[in-house]
DNA sequence: CATATATGATTGCATAGCTAACGATTTTTA
DNA sequence: TAAAAATCGTTAGCTATGCAATCATATATG
């Protein structure tokens, strides 16, 4: 049987390791709004390395990647596989059309639309633009292991799915 | 044995099959980037309807409640806790300074620092926004059920520790 | 102790995202 | 077929974010 004086003095320190524990950590450690946000912010930084010989930022090169893949989308289509807005599109293709990079052709079957191609300048760049996304998910995979980065973005699509 | 034209077809078939289930997903399905900025643009929308009450966006009021919780914070604190720059702190409280929800005092032992404070008015909405801040979890982890709620923000946290 | 360096807050400038509202065009409906 | 409703792209106006540079204050160094 411990005396009374042991049992206090082991109380009040395991109620300061409690203590100690609930401060250690942050108070959004277990929001998924801030952690996702921030984990966006994050790979933003990275991706925007990768994209710097292009002069591309990283909405601006995933955008043209996307161009580049399917040429002829309509801006409202672009928009949709960007899950971006459709003003957000427009304003992202006026930069890629300032710098020479798509042009966009009036549809023929329907005169509201806008058909987005790449020019020749952006057909260039295609195979060293997807070369230098391929080497980023390489690096991300070998940072973090190849199950975790792929359980990852299926846990956050699953999300993304359950919230449409 | 099958004959050469039964192989043909069913080759075929296997073929277009392939190309269509290649199709069917879009370019970035396994893209961190692009599926985790994204979310965060969804996540935004939830959690602006539950702070719209309160006429704060989500940045301001996830900022506030760090200040509600831990008042007296340096600005460079904040702004670390949050994992937001420094620049983008000074806006934010400039924000919630303009509404009257904070102070800033001069810290007495180093004259560059700003302590920041919750005024009066904030105070009072402490228990009513952690208790909106707690209705959203709940119902994001009904919706997605707890385990996968759970899982997914410590994947996140894990990926955001390794890129650290 | 004087000067150089580092740090905290701010400001300037840029990008990216949204909603609301508008003009042009197409589709639906009465 | 005429009017109403929907759709596509754009513009206006807002927020959030970052980097680079600046100012004021502390700290380190010679």
């Amino acid at each position: 049987m411990i005396d009374a004086n042991t049992a206090h003095r082991w109380l009040t320190i395991i109620v300061a390791l409690l203590i100690i524990m609930i401060y250690i950590g942050s108070m959004f450690d277990h929001c998924l709004y801030f952690n996702t946000t921030a984990l966006a912010r994050q790979l933003e930084g990275e991706w925007a390395k990768a994209f710097e010989p292009f002069d591309l930022t990283p909405p601006q090169a995933f955008l043209l990647r996307a161009i580049l893949d399917q040429p002829g989308l309509m801006q409202y289509e672009l928009a949709n596989a960007l899950t971006i807005s459709r003003p957000t599109a427009t304003r992202a293709l006026d930069g890629l059309k300032a710098k020479g990079l798509i042009e966009r052709r009036n549809s023929e079957r329907d005169g509201r639309e806008q058909a987005i191609f790449p020019t020749a300048p952006a057909i260039a760049m295609h195979t060293s633009l997807n070369e230098a996304s391929v080497q980023v998910g390489k690096r991300l995979k070998k940072l973090l292991g190849a199950d975790v980065f792929a359980d990852t973005v299926t846990k956050i699509r699953g999300v993304r799915a359950a919230l449409k």
